[in-house]
DNA sequence: TTTTATGTTCGCAAAATTACGAATGATATT
DNA sequence: AATATCATTCGTAATTTTGCGAACATAAAA
């Protein structure tokens, strides 16, 4: 019985692609990636979803080790986590690197 | 009533995470990587899912232009979309690379 | 101690995802 | 024309995701 099927490397791929597979989140990081931190509010107001779905989407984002937040009451602030983004920074950059798109077009031509 | 919230960026990238947001889609990709082209029948022996649900994956990904496949009857011949996997390279990349990581601590810290 | 401000969690509903076997379709081959 | 091969689509079920408002928790301020 197999932990999993796939690499190491694979699963967590799919975990960080998984982790931004939606606009907000996407929305949320372009944000906290301006700034060294910021509070939730300003968050919030960037985004035109409610709070409660502000706070799903930072969850998120804080268990695939994309961000972290740290509370500074009565406020909580967020920042990107760098340790992790520079991993997630390497693995897609080995993962798309690695096809060898020579010609410049589709594999599949004939 | 705007199309979206979020920019056409954001909505792409969010696009391509998402339709590499599993495991078994980073390994179809891993696979087809390697390759100019490959068949359904290679692609399934290398997963431990379904022929269905490899399938399924395969749809997402061309779905989101990450892959292409024609048809080689009776076999299908699948590969990796060149085009979409370079704009999914740059947009990862400027992504990514956003984040101003100069201090090698979080940006959370104190 | 009672407000006030700020986010998280709860409870719920709708929609999407993941997975499988069975059925179907499409096309070579016999 | 019948058969065999290969992959997709169908039908179904279980789970996860997304989203919201209301309720709650926490800690500063009055």
């Amino acid at each position: 019985m197999a932990t999993s099927d796939y690499t190491i490397k694979q699963e967590l791929l799919a975990k960080f692609a998984k982790a931004l597979g939606h606009p907000a989140r996407i929305a949320i990081c372009d944000f906290l990636a301006k700034q060294e931190t910021c509070y939730f509010g300003e968050i919030n107001e960037e985004l035109p979803i409610a709070k409660a779905t502000v706070s799903q989407h930072l969850t998120a984002l804080k268990e695939a080790g994309l961000i972290q937040g740290e509370i500074e009451a009565p406020k909580v602030k967020y920042c990107i986590n760098k340790e992790n983004w520079r991993l997630a920074r390497e693995l897609f950059g080995e993962f798309l690197g690695q096809c060898v798109c020579k010609t410049g077009g589709s594999c599949c031509e004939k």
